[in-house]
RNA sequence: GGUGAUGUAGCUCAGCUGGUUAGAGCACAGGAUUCAUAAUCCUGGGGUCGAGGGUUCAAGUCCCUCUUUCACCA
């Protein structure tokens, strides 16, 4: 245990936001979840530092500056300007918020890159690609769209189909294009880089399963060892904002890569800012604790890349790494037609008080992956019974008698049987802090609260300061009471900086550490005159931030925004232009082979979580066996005997229940489905659909 | 499709290794109080703990099936 002559050194990340958006409520959960605990650590009189930069390569910002007109350096400089703003306005107190484009990640990103190869950690291999002939570059698989060879679907992505869920490859797509030129794109090989993880397997095991996760996460971790690990791509090719890769002309590092290295450039530059030792903190034997917040959708690159890389190329490995859930809005995501997709800045606009948010995160948060949710009712709420109605509202009651009958003088009891209840809770709302259980922290503050206000009410100051002779009396209960306040504020300080840095100047006192548990207001003492501190959130406001963060469905097809700090390949490709889908020719389309088809039995299939298993008579001797996914919307019962529409002749597929020789037609987009099809009345088995 | 999570009062959430009549805050109803920018205190109503099955003397808590929501699939 660090004592305060020894204490802690611990450095600190949250994630690197991409340079390429606004900061944005979701966003917020993880700075403001990382700030408290920084706060906390900070109060307890360790040595922390809490570093964070923005991350600034990769082919969305290279292709968004592009279309803006100005260079990608401009680009992020202005959004690091932004982002810094953001988070100085909500508190989220970072000892150096820096870059990824700087020279201290390039020079890191070069060295860890030789010292792996030295390792004999790298191999090329020469891999095909698509390729845009138009805009002469390679294309991420975000960036080609295309028909999804499961569904059909038009315009999916070529990682993923958001209609069917499938996944596949870009290669896979039908009639491909590129979402940069809308030209057809063609394959073309190139070589990569790749770092072997697949001779990681043995550490990364160990290392998963050593403390170092959370329990849910080290589970989630156990998949991907059981597929077996393939080697990492590091490299894409030019034209790529970036840093080049040594010995490599025309390669680049992926964004990834040198991604994460940018927690040690931001903090080298720190190192550099405050004088202290880098190498203290990273080096291989370090005795320094290295502490990660992230999303949960990025655990794989911070569980499996990040400290294999760091291992082989001679570092010391995160201590742990704390990944949180994500943030819903009223129990849904967040939404731009919802008005519910709220940034930063919006908040700030409309509700002013970035502390409301922290008190109200701070509730919800525990140390799982489970998502939290902004209810914004519950948000005024619980905003204004706890934060103003019970809190700040023992002072406000208490403290014009002190200042009105007592010139600010304060008397408290020897002995007061609450104020050593508050004091005895010190060590579990610390520990609750430090596991990050804040939720649980603040409910026992809250309790503490409760009867700081019970205490008051039994006391009733305001009986006794009618009465003769009960001045001494009146003077020790409300000092008292300011007493319980006093330590509620030394609790909540981590949570809410700003107020409690203001109330420390009203109770005239040093600004509050955890060890100013032990002390207490002393009699004779002054406190200052007593001003109202905080005030009470309107729902209306929120209306007015809804309203306005409600954007046009029309004029704006919202990404699906399914991840929040996920980036580069991944993220915003919705943003460039969308061509039109090729046409096909009468050719193309005689191709396919669709036949009604009668639904002669239908039925559940054991252990499959969407699909329905289907016989279906097109007028062939035996019926076609099908299995489809439309479980969701369909009960099987009700199926049976309907006629549909089904494409005859795709090539059967073996699943893991059985083979399915054909494919159910069905409706579905976001706005709902699937809807299977039916034809009118006459159409029977066995018909071409021509 | 696979995997990891998740579903407890109107709302937001607690319920550790299974053990007395399932808890809190907000909201609601009644009462008290007036010091506090309508804050506070007391009392009360309200839940077949997602659905079904199983293990057990005993299950919100363990197992199975189905279902909801979220994430990941390099």
């Amino acid at each position: 245990m660090a004592t305060a002559n020894n204490p802690r050194k611990i450095l600190v990340t949250s994630a690197l936001p991409y340079a390429n958006g606004s900061i944005h409520l979701g966003h917020l959960v993880e700075y403001i979840q990382t700030d408290i605990w920084v706060r906390f650590h900070k109060m307890q009189g360790h040595q922390v530092h809490y570093v964070c930069a923005d991350d600034t390569h990769g082919t969305p910002i290279m292709l968004r500056a592009e279309k803006e007109g100005i260079t990608p350096e401009t680009l992020i400089a202005n959004v690091h300007k932004e982002h810094s703003a953001d988070f100085s306005e909500f508190l989220v107190q970072f000892d150096n918020y820096y870059s990824t484009n700087a020279p201290e990640n390039k020079e890191l990103s070069q060295s860890i890159y030789k010292k792996l190869k030295a390792a004999g950690k790298i191999s090329t291999k020469t891999i095909e690609q698509f390729y845009d002939p138009v805009k002469n570059m390679f294309l991420p698989d975000r960036f080609i769209k295309g028909e999804c060879p499961k569904c059909h679907a038009k315009d999916q992505y070529g990682d993923s189909c958001e209609v069917c869920g499938a996944t596949y490859n870009p290669t896979e797509l039908i009639n491909a294009y590129s979402a940069v030129s809308g030209s057809a794109p063609v394959r073309k090989e190139t070589e990569h880089y790749f770092f072997k993880l697949s001779e990681c397997e043995q550490f990364l095991k160990d290392w998963t399963r050593s403390g170092t996760l959370q329990g849910e996460a080290a589970n989630k971790m156990g998949e991907w060892f059981e597929n077996g690990l393939n080697d990492w791509d590091i490299s894409r090719d030019a034209p790529y904002f970036g840093f080049e890769i040594p010995d490599a002309p025309g390669k680049y590092f992926y964004v990834w890569l040198d991604a994460p290295i940018g927690y040690m450039a931001s903090f080298k530059s720190l190192c550099a800012k405050q004088g202290l030792d880098f190498d203290e903190y990273w080096a291989k034997d370090s005795q320094t604790e290295l502490y990660h917040f992230i999303g949960k959708d990025i655990l794989y690159f911070h569980a499996l890349f990040w400290p294999a890389t760091l291992e082989f190329s001679e570092h010391r490995k995160p201590t742990q790494i704390f990944a949180h859930g994500f943030l819903t809005v009223n129990g849904e995501k967040m939404s731009k037609s919802r008005g519910t997709f709220i940034t930063a800045r919006s908040y700030l606009d409309y509700i002013k008080n970035p502390e409301y948010l922290r008190y109200y995160y701070a509730a919800k948060l525990n140390s799982t992956m489970e998502d939290i949710d902004l209810n914004l009712e519950d948000f005024v709420a619980r905003v204004n019974s706890d934060l103003v109605g019970k809190y700040i509202n023992i002072a406000s009651r208490t403290a014009g008698f002190i200042n009105k009958r007592f010139e600010g003088q304060l008397n408290p009891s020897a002995n007061n049987a609450v104020v050593s209840e508050i004091k005895a809770s010190a060590n579990v709302i610390a520990e609750s802090y430090a596991e990050r259980e804040y939720g649980k922290a603040l409910r026992e503050i809250m309790r503490l609260a409760d009867l700081a206000n019970g205490f008051v009410a039994e006391k009733a100051p305001w009986v006794m300061a009618k009465q003769e002779g009960q001045d001494s009396a009146l003077q020790e209960v409300c000092s008292d009471a300011l007493e319980m306040f006093r330590l509620l504020t030394l609790y909540l300080k981590p949570v809410l900086p700003k107020l409690a840095g203001e109330i420390e100047q009203f109770l005239n006192i040093a600004p509050l550490s955890w060890s100013a548990v032990a002390t207490s207001l002393l009699s004779q003492h002054r406190i200052n005159a007593y001003e109202h501190l905080i005030t009470r959130v309107d729902a209306k406001q929120i209306e007015a931030m809804t309203e306005a963060n409600k954007e046009n469905l029309q004029a704006t097809p919202t990404p699906a925004p399914h991840s929040q700090q996920r980036h580069a390949e991944h993220q915003q490709a919705a943003s460039a232009e969308v061509a039109e889908a090729e046409y096909i020719s009468i050719d193309d389309f005689t191709k396919v082979d669709l036949r009604i088809a009668k639904i002669v039995n239908a039925e559940h299939v054991e252990g499959a979580e969407k699909l329905l298993k289907l016989s279906l008579d097109i007028g062939e001797d035996k019926p076609r066996q099908v299995f489809a996914g439309i479980k969701s919307a369909y009960d099987p019962a009700t199926l049976i005997g309907r006629l549909t529409v089904m494409v005859a002749n795709l090539a059967p597929r073996k699943m893991k229940f059985g083979m399915s020789e054909g494919m159910v037609l069905a409706a579905s987009d976001e706005r709902g489905g699937p809807f299977i099809l039916s034809p009118d009345e006459g159409a029977a088995p066995g018909m071409k659909v021509k």
